[in-house]
RNA sequence: GGGCAUUUAGCUCAGUUGGUUAGAGCGCUACAUUGACAUUGUAGAGGUCACAGAUUCGAAUUCUGUAUUGCCCA
């Protein structure tokens, strides 16, 4: 017991230092464990009170049993799997009858020493002469009836079933049903018992063996062959399952569930993604009764003392005081003490605590001084593979407990799995230490790592890269504020109109954000909020923004541009905080002196929406497109960046007459005019309809040129077949909407435009 | 066996009520380097939207069937 608590304090610890070094931002001073006292109390109460409402009820039931493990297992705890196996024909004398057999297909001939019936169909006309007959167990020649159900399956193995009510799920409903008796041949570890005359005490698997061998040599053995079937394993010790009759405590379900099937329907608790609601609904609406007793010794005892060996001979009570009291009543003997008395031996499933962590971690069923402040509480963060054993569960507490849900939202993570695609586990050991990776690449780059490839409910990949891509994108954060922290600021400087331009547009991109997260985080999308941030930072911020405003290498720097510049930092700084907390924290004391705590980032309010320029934006993609252009001609001509360039336009729709300054700025240009005419001996190219032209200062590769408008006008081409095709279309134009039509039309005209550009480029380069 | 999902670029995923020749990040390829950042920059390649049918002027998107992978239940 007391090395489990060190384990507990040991382990419950790490995960806590892990969950700190990762930035989670918690309540530290008030942490709580199912075990505590306090929380332990609570759990005891509600398990009184619901054996006091008639809703627990111990009973005789088939359950999953691990013989490694030696506890019963809830249904969620087996997987099953396709194993391969053999399936035997076992034939058995039919008693009374000389020589008149019947034959059965078993995949496990073991248990043919608790056989207690052989079961046919009543309409299956092969064996209806064998109605009310008996037949004789192999080995053992016990007699057992011959009955008929028409649970049988007429098609599989020979259309004869040997029922074994202590030993298969189904058998023993059948067993129920037809009052057959119950031979229970296994003891608790997986060997036989005295049930199995001599093959007692050998283990199950081994014992298969031997009772194949010796049905051989008996002649019993009509033949077997390959079969895979699915075979239940424990999901933590790997034990084939055996199923069992023990006796167990269950909580009925029916009634209790309801409430939380219902407001999870009508949406009252939210699930993210919502695809989760139809699982959850087939499983409240099949909910079967929970076996909340297993046998270990780690957990809290089942709150009941027994006084005898009858079945009903126990009480349910809180102390053991409660229970002597309680004892002498049931059973009339006011001699009873707490020597009579013998506490169950079983403990609660671990869930039969954590279902009431919404409201006993506020010590809600004692106290109403937090629970009423804090319940219902906003969202749950937790794994899909959990949504019955915790998550129904808790609702379904909720509503008992408190008559309200216990939390407004539920966001499904996905689940973590290795490179080939493993469930990440402590058995397999594929799980990375979380330490590690944050020395390696720093608790904001895991995090961002993490949250890069987390949509909303599918698993998550893991792969070091992706914190990797993390750190890189912490890197260029810190890179992009010390250019900010280069700049020498001269109050005389005048502000260049490229730098206004920039900042209304970086505004504008900054409000557009914000409406996308606003969007994206109600959704709970967070891989995609990051996404939008992290594009907002490196590419709109640093590619463009700060190229745009960076002063001439030696100049100083206007106010008015640093001013706005530093604020849009720092609303960068407020968006990035929820996904990496520590580098933002730090870039915000650093930026602007912060002096008292309240000043601090991680309690500043999320930015305002600082308005927008729409037009501006529209016009800001085709001069990124203007620019790439020319950096391109550039690069394939070999043109530095230093040598300036003029640039000649005819503009067309959408040309982006407000960013001008912008241009001559970001690439350098000696000029721009407006071009009346063609301009002879230039490279061109076209943005929309506007066509750009640059007067050859150096050599240009002719033949490259060609090749890139013949490109072009090839796509375009292809573009005005397929928007021909339509607008050929009678029927299109006659069913389509006016807008559709119209915007079509629209599409061939500037194709058509472009084309004619295009083609008199063509030309002119001969 | 039944139910629910999934299938879009090499990988991980977006793609709202059907309407630009389907997008992003990473990866890949080529080129670039004195001036925030090679943990970088610029450009480029890359998809028969699993398959087959149906509905529609028009389908990644709706319907039917098949296959695939996964989860749940038996």
């Amino acid at each position: 017991m007391e090395h489990a608590w060190d384990w507990t304090h040991e382990h419950g610890g790490v995960i806590l230092e892990q969950l700190k070094k990762l930035g989670a931002s918690c309540d530290w001073e008030r942490t709580r464990f199912t075990m505590d006292e306090k929380y332990y109390d609570g759990v005891v109460d509600t398990f009184i009170d619901l054996f006091n409402k008639g809703l627990i009820y111990r009973g005789v039931r088939m359950v999953h049993w691990d013989p490694i493990a030696q506890t019963a297992l809830s249904d969620e705890e087996v997987i099953h799997k396709e194993e391969n196996g053999q399936l035997y024909y076992v034939r058995y004398a039919v008693a009374d009858a000389s020589d008149k057999w019947l034959t059965i297909a078993t995949t496990r001939p073991e248990t043919i020493m608790g056989d207690t019936a052989i079961c046919v169909h009543p309409d299956d006309e092969r064996f209806s002469h064998l109605h009310g007959k008996e037949a004789l167990v192999p080995l053992s020649n016990r007699r057992i009836p011959i009955i008929t159900d028409d649970y049988v399956d007429r098609e599989f193995g020979t259309g004869c079933l040997k029922v074994t009510p202590a030993h298969d799920v189904n058998d023993y409903d059948l067993g129920k049903k037809h009052s057959l008796e119950t031979i229970d041949i296994f003891n608790a570890d997986g060997t036989v018992n005295a049930q199995g005359g001599t093959y007692e005490s050998m283990d199950r698997f081994d014992a298969r063996k031997a009772i194949v061998k010796d049905l051989e040599s008996h002649g019993h053995m009509v033949k077997s062959e390959d079969y895979t079937n699915k075979v239940g394993r424990s999901e933590r010790t790997d034990a084939v399952i055996e199923p069992r009759l023990s006796l167990q405590w269950f909580l009925s379900m029916k009634e209790l569930s309801k409430p939380a099937l219902e407001h999870v329907m009508d949406g009252t608790i939210a699930f993210h993604p919502p695809k989760f609601k139809n699982s959850y609904r087939h499983w409240m609406e099949n909910v079967k009764d929970w076996c909340v007793s297993r046998q270990l010794w780690w957990g809290h005892r089942i709150p009941a003392w027994f006084y005898g060996e009858e079945e009903d001979a126990f009480v349910v009570a809180k102390t053991e005081a409660e229970a002597v009291e309680a004892a002498r009543v049931k059973s009339g003997r006011s001699e009873l003490t707490a020597l009579d008395l013998k506490q169950d031996e079983d403990v609660m499933d671990t869930w039969f605590s954590s279902w009431l962590w919404p409201i006993q971690v506020f010590d809600g069923l004692k106290s109403e001084e937090e629970v009423s402040y804090y319940y219902p509480t906003a969202d749950l963060v937790t794994a899909p593979e959990i949504m019955f054993f915790w998550v129904a569960r808790m609702i379904i507490a909720g509503y008992e407990y408190r008559g309200q849900e216990p939390f407004k939202n539920v966001y499904y993570t996905g689940i973590v799995r290795d490179k080939q695609g493993r469930k990440m586990s402590k058995s397999l050991g594929n799980s990375p230490d979380p330490i590690t990776l944050m020395e390696q690449f720093g608790a904001d780059g895991v995090r961002v790592g993490m949250l890069l490839t987390s949509p909303a409910g599918n698993d998550l990949p893991f792969d070091e890269k992706l914190c990797e891509q993390g750190r890189n994108f912490a890197n260029k954060i810190w890179n992009a504020f010390r250019l900010t922290q280069s700049w020498e600021v001269n109050a005389d400087q005048p502000q260049p109109v490229s730098s206004a331009t920039s900042i209304l547009w970086m505004r504008s991109r900054i409000d557009e954000v914000l409406t996308d997260l606003e969007g994206q985080f109600a959704e709970f999308r967070l891989s995609e909020a990051l996404m939008a941030s992290y594009r907002l930072v490196w590419d709109d911020f640093c590619s463009w923004y700060l190229e745009l405003i960076k002063p001439v290498y030696g100049q100083p720097m206007d106010p008015i541009t640093y001013d706005a510049t530093v604020v849009f930092f720092e609303d960068i700084l407020k968006i990035l905080h929820p996904f990496m907390p520590f580098q933002t924290e730090e870039i915000w004391h650093w930026i602007r002196e912060r002096k008292s705590p309240e000043e601090a980032l991680c309690i500043a309010p999320w930015p305002d929406a600082p308005g927008r320029d729409d037009s501006l934006l529209a016009q800001f993609e085709p001069f990124k497109q203007v620019v790439s252009e020319i950096r391109t001609m550039r690069k394939e001509n070999q043109i530095p960046q230093k040598e300036s360039l003029a640039l000649h336009v005819q503009p067309g729709d959408g040309y982006p007459v407000a960013l001008e300054s912008a241009l001559i700025k970001l690439c350098n240009l000696s000029e721009l005019n407006q071009a009346e005419g063609k301009v002879a001996n230039s490279f061109g190219f076209v943005v929309g309809t506007s066509s750009y032209f640059i007067p050859f200062g150096t050599a240009v590769d002719v033949e490259a040129e060609k090749a890139k408008i013949q490109k072009e006008m090839d796509y375009i081409e292809g573009f005005l077949k397929s928007i021909l095709g339509k607008l050929s279309n009678e029927r299109f134009v006659s069913s389509a909407p006016e807008q559709v039509v119209a915007m079509e039309r629209k599409k061939q005209s500037d194709a058509l435009a472009k084309l004619d550009i295009l083609k008199s480029k063509m030309s002119d380069l001969g």
